[in-house]
DNA sequence: TGAATTAACGCAACTCCTTTGCTTTAACTG
DNA sequence: CAGTTAAAGCAAAGGAGTTGCGTTAATTCA
């Protein structure tokens, strides 16, 4: 016997004030404490709140890091163009890797990982990537190139590199994210060539 | 000043029994209660050792969760044989992707990469991985068949797959996964095609 | 083999993170 | 503008995590 309760939720003034409070609060210590000495309570203390409201409202320090790192993990800026589509996929592939295998993004990355079993977050970072590479695409095709084929992107360019991040491979080769791009569009010989 | 200080570790009786009836006694109340109710005190009381123990060894639950996980993703078999490399690779991708896709498959990961920020624990999965692969790439060459490229299987059959997983995305087509293997033995298509 | 050394565990006290029941505030509804 | 009820504040209780010190036993070396 199971009520289906319609629990409506708010997302004005006081509710979004706290939010922004919270997430201004945990960046500053980041920045001055590091992740190892944050706590709830800190957090909490500058951000003019008491613990209790983060708990009920995130479940911990885990799942708020990771909704702040979802939300650092937004593009803030529309992929670079370039004349091509490869020549822009290129150098889309290149800042990615550069920004994912910095420390922060390692960071971030680990963060979101952490937060939750539930996949609300780490959706939140593919959707991400998915929404850049289409703004890619799109920018092509209106410049009679075909479009971007946006699984095999992610298969074969996006994933070779967040597997090496996320398992703590060195990525320091550039000449290898251009080969991931260089093999995608001219394509990889049959075995034992 | 900095003085070198050679701490020797000690490996013998006491502290292996104790390793062991600690990760038995993880292992058990996983099963249990689940990896939600589950604390370093409850784990130390069922493994008859103090919570100081495990906090001094391990560090805390997150470090000693990723050491029971990569203990349980070491491959209990050598790869299962095939009359073709290819076969052996498909076979090997198809049980591969089925484990980690898996409900306790998944809970693994999730505790390996949650471990640490230091690759202790995702440096052993990959290397279980490539012994793996180098296992049926031996057992090719000495049949006369050309040896596996390891990195790019890494790269473009294990990296897809982990990825989605990591990312919370289905994996339910074993069609796809077939179709990793049958690129990297067939080679793929230029773009635009 | 047996004594010396010291890494690792047990114990206990302490800190403070985390949870929870209740009250108060203020966002939404009509 | 009044009524309803999410969501925050508060405070107390519980329990996880830390640390200093004594004890045990693994390792080394004579």
């Amino acid at each position: 016997m199971s009520e289906t309760v319609i629990r409506q939720v708010r997302t004005g003034g006081r509710s979004a004030r706290i939010q922004a409070a919270v997430h201004e609060a945990t960046e500053a210590l980041i920045s001055e404490l590091g992740r190892a000495a944050l706590t709830v309570p800190a957090i909490a203390a500058r951000a003019g709140v008491t613990p209790s409201t983060i708990y009920r409202r995130w479940g911990g320090l885990p799942a708020l890091l990771a909704d702040v790192a979802a939300r650092h993990l937004r593009p803030v800026a529309e992929p670079a163009d370039a004349p091509t589509l490869r020549e822009a996929l290129q150098a889309w592939v290149e800042q990615y890797a550069d920004e994912m295998s910095s420390g922060p993004g390692r960071a971030l990355i680990h963060d979101v990982l952490n937060g939750s079993a539930e996949p609300e977050f780490t959706g939140r970072c593919c959707s991400y990537t998915i929404d850049q590479l289409r703004v890619i695409s799109d920018r092509a095709m209106a410049r009679g190139e075909p479009p971007l084929p946006l699984e095999e992107v992610v298969d074969h360019v996006v994933a070779p590199i967040m597997y090496r991040i996320i398992f703590g491979l060195d990525l320091t080769d550039p000449a290898w994210c251009r080969g991931l791009v260089d093999r995608l569009f001219d394509g990889s010989p049959p075995l034992e060539g």
